[in-house]
DNA sequence: TATTGTTATACTCTATAACTATA
DNA sequence: TATAGTTATAGAGTATAACAATA
């Protein structure tokens, strides 16, 4: 008799937390050719999503203090990627916005994400890729994640190698 | 006119890198009561799943260098919950093992997984729940994901406030 | 000579908290 | 007095590499 306690079999939740890691680090391994971090493209796709938001909004979106997220936005700046405007009307803020050649970075990142997408489903059928996503927004959205930005975004430099 | 570059919607990679990053920040913060991180909840898991196991092979799995692992260990084994045991075939490997309060408290742990599970599916009805885990499951097969770990382990101190 | 476990250390990253300029 | 942005700094966490014991 060999019946001890019954190892239960991980659940949905597990298995989010395991494959998101996963995704999360193959996503990162496949930016690298593009110099990126997936917080640096989160802040990209932010931006195209709203220009002009004001970096401590960024920031508390990213999930990072604002001390943190200067220098993260001065590398951009200094590569070309974003610019800071000043605003005439309150000159604290600094609006922050794409550059032509941020949005053509971005262009080449849509297309990373979708070879990344593809390889990462290859187990399901198409019919079955769109019934999982409609389950996953729709957890999404009851759990309160907004569409733009994930917590994971706070770890500046995820190995690359998950 | 206002129709600028079709913002895309998130696919299935994304959604599932946030709500893992969710996951397992919540995880993280409900486990706080038991005094625990997900990375030593996991390694209690390990253990159960697979005792006598040396810390190399441990270590390995968990994705942490040895020279971190053994800290790591060091803490659980002094609060009671695993203990070293030597080899007398190789004096070299310590096997590690749960002790009987290690395997109470991995009760106290099951239990709060399941209420875990529950609230972050609760925009699920039980069939779709099912349907997702069959669905997630085979990818995780499918990525070569092992059913005990994940690449999150690695990160010791999550924020709980995910 | 190779491997397990351990320790030491240098380095990176981080949050906290001042500080400035504007409001 | 409060807020946006910035800078300084002290502390925590990490990987790398040396080391000791055993094979």
């Amino acid at each position: 008799m060999t019946a001890s306690a019954p190892m239960p079999r991980p659940g949905v939740a597990f298995l989010l937390a395991q494959l998101g890691a996963h995704a999360a680090g193959l996503f990162a391994e496949r930016i690298t050719g593009l110099d990126l971090t997936p917080a640096q493209a989160g802040l990209l796709r932010m931006l195209a999503a709203r220009p002009g938001r004001s970096q401590r909004e960024l920031a508390d979106d990213l999930g990072m203090p604002p001390s943190r997220f200067v220098p993260f936005a001065d590398e951009l700046e200094e590569r070309g990627l974003i610019e800071r405007r000043r605003n005439p009307a309150d000159r604290r803020v600094y609006a922050l916005h794409l550059t032509g050649k941020g949005e053509t970075l971005l262009g080449e990142l849509a297309q990373a994400g979708m070879e990344h997408e593809r390889l990462l489903c290859e187990a399901l059928t198409d019919e079955e890729h769109d019934r999982l996503l409609v389950l996953l927004r729709r957890m999404a959205d009851q759990q309160g994640l907004r569409p733009d930005v994930h917590p994971g975004y706070r770890n500046l430099r995820p190995r690359p190698g998950a």
